[in-house]
DNA sequence: GCGACAG
DNA sequence: ATCTTGTCGC
């Protein structure tokens, strides 16, 4: 459940179990709760080939547009794995979700949970191997965020549909691509200082940036996933690093996944 | 054929 | 990502 790192606060202003039932994003779990639903369900195929295929079909419903002019909650998504209990079987991925008040940044809610995670990570295919996890965690999720940041690609993938893109199609949210490294693409030096950034090229067109969130040290790579853009991307990227590298809801998902404890009975 | 390669 | 303690530096 909930890591107690965090304290969380009763949100300061109308976001309810009736706003997101009325936005259509909702279901109803048969204990009652209300939670987010998943706009688009599709199988998660165990061959590389149909997962590429799938991702293909997928691209076409990808949408670049502006981010939305008010952002109240921002989520953050991440995975961690952990060795099976007996060796020689399938790991196990935890998949965490940490919604943020914005631009307070306070923890709204944190949801965590755990699949078998049978797909092995191939580069261009990292969303066969969270994806389920990550899904698990988002129909408990109660809040519905107005934008979700994961820690990996958006665009800046191979076919334009890295897990920031494929993870905001399922869910019909804005989502934006921050990775700690380059999976494609190419791009000058980026200047030293916070706040700078430089073009990801694949061929003529941009497909993302290489941000410097903080002075001297390494950047990431911004791409919007689905319903955002580059712009709007890095520029809340920017604002969500407060003090370190990473985006504070990334960085928070990250570590709430990290220590994590799934009972047996709570996985898939 | 030889590298590159999100997490 | 994960296996892992201490340690160098701002």
């Amino acid at each position: 459940m909930a890591s107690k790192k965090f304290d969380l606060i009763p949100l300061p202003f109308e976001t309810s179990s009736l706003k997101i039932w009325l936005s259509g994003l909702a279901k109803r779990k048969p204990n009652g709760d209300v939670v987010m639903r998943i706009a688009f369900v599709h199988d998660w195929p165990q061959d590389p080939g149909l997962a590429a295929g799938l991702q293909e079909r997928l691209k076409e419903k990808q949408i670049i547009v502006p981010l939305p002019g008010k952002i109240r909650l921002i989520a953050g998504a991440d995975t961690s794995y952990r060795r099976p209990l007996q060796s020689g079987v399938t790991a196990l991925a935890v998949a965490a979700i940490v919604v943020l008040s914005f631009p307070e940044l306070q923890v709204v809610e944190v949801v965590c949970r755990a699949t078998a995670a049978p797909f092995p990570y191939v580069p261009g295919l990292l969303t066969f191997r969270e994806g389920p996890a990550l899904v698990k965690a988002f129909e408990e999720l109660t809040h519905i965020p107005d934008v979700v940041l994961f820690d990996g690609q958006g665009l800046a993938h191979p076919k334009g549909m890295g897990i920031a893109a494929h993870m905001g199609i399922l869910i019909d949210l804005p989502t934006i691509g921050c990775a700690k490294s380059r999976l494609c693409g190419v791009h000058d030096p980026v200047p030293t200082t916070k706040g700078s950034s430089v073009c990801l090229r694949h061929g003529q067109e941009v497909i993302g940036a290489v941000v410097r969130t903080r002075t001297g040290v390494k950047p990431v790579y911004v791409s919007p996933g689905h319903r955002s853009d580059i712009e709007g991307s890095v520029a809340l990227t920017l604002e969500l690093c407060r003090r370190f590298r990473l985006p504070e809801p990334i960085r928070l998902a990250h570590h709430a996944a990290g220590r994590f404890c799934p009972k047996p009975d709570e996985m898939a």
